[in-house]
DNA sequence: TGATATAAATTGAACGATCATTCTAAAAGT
DNA sequence: ACTTTTAGAATGATCGTTCAATTTATATCA
């Protein structure tokens, strides 16, 4: 792909997302979109095949933004630290105006569209997988209160901040401090 | 209102909701819906102004549902066996086809349309203060391990609560047992 | 370098389909 | 006789998408 291939890409997706974060995707019109990005829909149409395809690019990358909550996680020296730096990672990605709202809307999305599902079960275990691992080494340090199963466990956690999305989503604002958030994980996970 | 007024309203949102649930609000046409129904579309109209209206009450009902789920909690002598009733209500409720994708989808209604917000916002009072006096009559009674904010520790649990049903709707089955949600209703709100 | 040929990018009017909604007229109920 | 209920075709608007025509960029050669 080209350079201005990717530039005008680029401008359309981000006034997609402009569009679908102010009202979502299904009531948000191709012109809309056009109009937004400042393009002819015929040029709209020669960088993407469709608004099924704008639909799914969007979905997919909004989704995907909590893996990289993870990173670096692994690298902290104990859990404490880890779920602080989590609690810290999560209230500067909700306070990026619209985000929690797209990752909801392309979770509805999910529910529907075979695709995009099956991105999304992809996305959800690595985040689980890499969570996990951070409970298993603090687990093997004595860090923990409760020996129960850690899949399990990250998986409620992952659940949990579902839901601390969601409720960003629908309120337009993180009602969340981070040091609120903190302890939510620490006694999610059984921090001793 | 006739009593026939009432039954074929009572026809028409109950098909409209299988269509919702099946498609989302708005890539459901009303043609669906009369379908659905087995009703012209003349005869939809004579009872409900417009699909708005339609999807406004579909929405408060789906959400109004979490706080039926408080009931007899305040009734039940130990928090341990209030958290079990709560958990025990929650899995029977999600296990209603599409009540998950509904309540979900009505939240992303909310944070676009503000007098469905209102309702919403008044709901969740209503769930927040509720659980809150059970959580305060295990306070006074010794039932916690800590002594924090139960106002913010009632939301929390409704935050979390809303991952679950978000969960749900997404996979379009609940994960968890009824035991494991209970577990995960006694760590959170730290019960001894 | 300048002229020309070819390809790529871009426009916006136009298309058929579908949308929510309305309206006239018929049927049923009282 | 009169009101309520029902049907379903019709309406204008809007939808996602296409396409012929035009401009702009790029490559080729004198």
């Amino acid at each position: 792909m080209s350079q201005r291939t990717d530039q005008r890409q680029g401008e359309i997706l981000q006034a997609a997302a402009t569009c679908f974060i102010r009202r979502g995707f299904h009531q948000t019109s191709m012109k809309e979109v056009c109009v937004e990005a400042k393009l002819s829909p015929g040029l709209v149409y020669h960088y993407f095949e469709s608004k099924e395809q704008i639909i799914q690019v969007i979905a997919e990358e909004a989704h995907k933004a909590t893996s990289s909550l993870m990173a670096e996680l692994e690298t902290l020296p104990t859990l404490r630290l880890a779920l602080a730096r989590l609690a810290e990672r999560l209230t500067d990605w909700l306070a990026q105006n619209g985000e929690a709202r797209l990752y909801i809307e392309a979770g509805v999305e999910a529910s529907r569209n075979p695709s995009i599902r099956a991105t999304f079960r992809a996305t959800d275990d690595a985040f689980v997988a890499q969570f996990r691992s951070v409970i298993d080494a603090a687990l093997r340090r004595g860090e923990l209160t409760h020996n129960s199963d850690t899949e399990l466990l990250a998986a409620l956690v992952g659940i949990c901040l579902d839901g601390i999305i969601l409720n960003t989503a629908i309120q337009g604002s993180l009602l969340l401090s981070t040091e609120v958030l903190q302890q939510l994980l620490e006694r999610l996970v059984g921090l001793s």
